[in-house]
RNA sequence: GGGAGCUUAGCUCAGCUGGUUCAGAGCAUCUGCCUUACAAGCAGAGGGUCACUGGUUCGAACCCAGUAGCUCCCA
């Protein structure tokens, strides 16, 4: 059958993908082999597939593909998590685009809608990665609200409560106007911004003329200042310490008090105390025992407490305080400012800090009882790819602060706190045990006294849980799954969320297993384009991932990623990085062409240069194979695919291939065919796990579509010691090349030549150098009428020409080469001549510089004889 | 403001405990080729004061200090 002379991607990866599907390769089930097994960092249920994904996912096929060829047990579990926050607001935007409201609704009709939106568009994601050609157990797909893991989170609640290491407090939290709920400090984002600074008189009580000025950047939160405040070591203010001021337009009479924590330098060294908005000022109120105005509504809005412009958004008042300041004369001046502000990191809003009753994690405890949670790491029990992480790590864990866990939503686990009228409360798995608890301390009562809690669980707080949960570890502390399988072994994930997810599975993992999650934490970088900038939806500036697949393949897309993306460092992606990958499949796919083509006569012997280039082969292979194992133990997949590209591109195809071509219109051996055949295999394998679908389709293909097993089940090729291969041949065939080029000689003429001064391997490898030189090579001293003379390493070859060389300019050249090596061997002679060089360095280095002189001098003897001939 | 890291060819990056021809790879570029698998190809070539300054050392891209620029994390 004819092949088109150009690989086409499209129904090839279809098709294979089914057959792997269709005979439940990725299918994993505990039994005697070493488990090999990765969890995947649940996707957002409302996601689609971005470039992130692509490269963190890719990387997890390459890990559970080759694992699996080794024959271990490969388990990749996927699945999804609720993104509450996301969620919710999708929802609410569809219900929006209904004309039905949220707060129209009970919580059990949203969840129905919710639940509803879940089936129909959650986990799109999920199909995606299919297209990608990830090898997920898909019979193991897990979401974070189904019963099972929703069950977990409760019980894990519940226990931690029950442990002291969950509390409700009143904190100050970051609040999301535009989600309407609070969020950890890990889902605030700061960001630079230019702002003005408001210089704004505070009138001394009982004075016209005296006042105090206060610089702000938030004017709208005059109406809650509760105090002006000064640094004691002030000179300037120390007269006003313990009088009273007026704070602006609301005329309420306010302290001048003191605190060191107030930066002289700052404004005007003054600083309006406002407790309910700002964290700094909340502290500062506690200590002085000043009373809270918190003057913003939920929705950003002004409140009935801000007395003025009630009901306007925070930012329209803020140009109203302003407006209305400067009507008044209050308003000294306006400055340029710039500082950091936190916005959400969903919504985008800015984020208000503001006092809320919230639960909290008690992170200090928890990790007093868990010191294994940075110990772990610490010691590379846990080991972080790359290691420079463990400094973040360690970092976050010793400047630890609370986790706030509540959010004001309805798309999440419900928490399990049962409020009587008076406002007490039990945490109790239901109402039931709940009244039981209420007894128990002597409160009387029915179930339809209490009332749960109103607010959901963090979604993160589900998260953490996931490399237990996905094995339903809680609900079943001992099952097969979990013991075989955790802890697994990599987790492949981005930095951004070290943070949010690593730092706290490992929590989980010590307080719940008492062991580590993973052994092995691989950081992808962060796909950006050409510019640095961040690859995003909102910027545009990223391709959509399935159009770069079905344009190019999958396989092509995944090769082009990997290529570019040392592990942890930001890979920079561009479109053309894909082209290398699908060169690279037409490239193999060109070589099975090659190699069908070819006739077999059975009764055809191997030729020399057949045998030749068979063992050079099985060098070059079992030399890749050795360095990609520590490429892979160091998680350096790019390294490792790269010498895969070489091996296959230059050593088989550019110098294998063409050095058994059998001469045009001939046959070949039965047995070099056989033995092309099966190395041609050896290296589809090696790239199997980067390319799983040119692999698979072209292994079919060599063994008449029906190989002992498929490419996806079949051996990972395992190294064997041999000695590498000589480079000298293929130096001797490049010289030869050369020389062509610059004298203008066909390939197709047939050069002849002698080896002068002998290199062992230039005999071992003769016919192979004759085949990819279109060569004629012989053995000792002869002279030509007309000759060039080559140089490999310290061996000399006289090739014979036809042509007149150019005397004049051959000696130039060689006076420039005899110049360099004079000075190479100088500087080798004064490194040798030192005394203290011989004293102090490693013997094994002066030998070498001993030998770098003895064949600098005797190339430099060639050479003069070269000129002398001339 | 605190912390971490980076700066090597036009681009993206290797360069492990200082010591072979150690200044490398891939891509891009240039030159010559439609050579009977592949122009998504073949053959060959040219690119760099290893950010800057100083120090340690027989010897520094590599170790130390400072300077400049960039990136990320935290507040």
């Amino acid at each position: 059958m004819e092949l088109a002379a150009k690989y086409s991607a499209e129904i090839i990866e279809d098709k294979w993908y089914s057959f792997w599907m269709q005979n439940g390769y990725f299918r994993a089930v505990p039994d005697e082999r070493e488990p090999y097994c990765i969890v995947i960092p649940p996707p957002n249920v409302t996601g689609v597939l971005h470039m992130g994904h692509m490269l963190n996912n890719t990387i997890q096929d390459v890990l559970i593909r080759r694992a699996r060829m080794q024959g271990k047990n490969a388990c990749w579990v996927p699945g999804t998590d609720h993104a509450s926050i996301a969620t919710e607001a999708k929802v609410v935007k569809m219900l929006a685009d209904k004309g039905i409201e949220k707060k129209d609704l009970s919580r059990e009709e949203f969840l129905k809608y919710a639940w509803e939106w879940k089936e129909k568009y959650g986990g799109i994601i999920l199909d995606q990665l299919k297209k990608l050609g990830a090898s997920c157990d898909w019979d193991r797909t897990r979401f974070t609200m189904e019963p099972s893991l929703y069950d977990a989170v409760i019980d894990v609640f519940i226990d931690l409560y029950q442990k002291g290491l969950i509390y409700r407090g009143t904190r100050m939290v970051n609040w999301d106007p535009a989600g309407k709920t609070t969020l950890s400090d890990e889902e605030v984002l700061f960001e630079q911004v230019q702002d003005k600074l408001y210089y704004v008189k505070y009138m001394l009580e009982g004075s016209e003329t005296e006042f105090l000025a206060v610089a702000t950047a938030r004017p709208e939160t005059i109406a809650g200042d509760v105090a002006v405040c000064v640094n004691p070591n002030d000179p300037r203010y120390s007269h006003l310490v313990g009088k009273n001021v007026i704070v602006p337009l609301i005329n309420r009479v306010v302290p001048v008090i003191t605190d060191e924590y107030i930066d002289i330098e700052f404004g005007t060294g003054a600083l309006k105390v406002t407790p309910a908005h700002d964290i700094h000022d909340y502290t500062i109120g506690l200590k002085h025992n000043l009373p809270v105005y918190d003057t913003l509504n939920d929705d950003g809005t002004i409140s009935e407490a801000g007395l003025l412009y009630v009901g306007q958004d925070r930012f329209d008042a803020r140009k109203s305080w302003v407006k209305d300041l400067e009507q008044k004369g209050l308003l000294l001046k306006t400055e340029d400012y710039s500082h950091n502000i936190g916005f959400s990191e969903r919504t985008h809003a800015v984020v208000e800090p503001k006092i809320s009753t919230q639960w909290f994690v008690n992170m200090e405890k928890f990790l007093e009882k868990n010191p294994k949670v940075l110990q772990s790491v610490i010691d590379d029990e846990i080991k972080f790819w790359p290691s420079k992480f463990k400094n973040t790590y360690k970092h976050w864990i010793t400047n630890i602060k609370d986790w706030n866990i509540s959010r004001q939503l309805w798309w999440g686990q419900q928490i399990p706190a049962w409020y009587a009228a008076d406002g007490t409360f039990e945490v109790a798995k239901n109402a039931t045990e709940a009244v039981k608890q209420f007894e128990a301390r002597g409160v009387k009562l029915e179930e339809e006294d209490l009332k749960q809690d109103e607010d959901v669980l963090d979604t993160w707080f589900s998260s953490w849980l996931w490399p237990i949960s996905v094995f339903d570890g809680f609900k079943n502390k001992d099952n097969a799954d979990l013991n075989y399988y955790y802890p697994t072994n990599d987790l492949v994930t981005a930095p951004e969320i070290i943070f949010f997810w690593v730092a706290r599975m490992i929590m989980a993992g010590y307080e719940y297993k008492q062991e580590l999650p993973f052994k092995n934490v691989y950081f992808t970088g962060i796909v950006r384009d050409k510019q640095r900038r961040k690859m995003s939806k909102s910027l545009g500036n990223s391709p959509d991932p399935l159009d770069l697949i079905a344009k190019n393949g999958a396989d092509a897309v995944r090769m082009g990623m990997l290529l570019c993306s040392p592990a942890g460092s930001d890979i920079l992606f561009d479109e053309s990085q894909i082209e290398i990958g699908r060169n690279f499949c037409n490239k193999l796919w060109n070589a099975y062409r090659l190699v069908s083509s070819w006739k077999v006569d059975e009764n055809l012997t191997m030729r020399p240069n057949e045998t030749q280039a068979v063992v050079w082969l099985e060098k070059r292979i079992h030399k890749t194979l050795a360095e990609n194992e520590s490429h892979f133990k160091e998680y350096r997949l790019n390294d490792a695919l790269m010498a895969l590209y070489k091996l296959g591109w230059d050593d088989f195809c550019s110098n294998f291939l063409e050095a058994i071509k059998p001469p045009y219109g001939e046959a070949m051996g039965e047995e070099t065919r056989k033995l092309a055949g099966e190395h041609f295999d050896t290296i589809l394998r090696m790239l199997h796990p980067f390319m799983p679908f040119i692999t698979e389709e072209l292994h079919h293909a060599l063994f008449d579509g029906k190989p002992n097993k498929p490419c996806i089940l079949s051996d990972y090729p395992i190294s064997r010691v041999l000695e590498a291969a000589p480079e000298e041949p293929v130096m001797l065939v490049t010289e030869i090349r050369k020389l062509r080029t610059e004298k203008n000689i066909s390939p197709r003429e047939t050069l002849e030549m002698y080896i002068v001064s002998d290199i062992e391997s230039f005999r071992e490898y003769q016919a192979f150098i004759e085949k990819l030189a279109n060569a004629s090579l012989h053995f000792g001293t002869k002279e030509y009428d007309q000759s060039a003379r080559l140089m490999v390493g310290t061996s000399e070859v006289v090739v014979r020409l036809e042509i007149e060389i150019d005397a004049e300019k051959e000696k130039l050249r060689l006076g420039e080469e005899l110049e360099y090596l004079q000075g190479f061997l100088n500087s080798v002679n004064v490194k040798l001549k030192n005394e203290r060089f011989v004293a102090n360095a490693k013997p094994e280095i002066v030998e070498k510089e001993k030998q770098k002189r003895a064949d600098a001098e005797q190339k430099i003897v060639l050479l003069r004889n070269q000129l002398e001939r001339l």
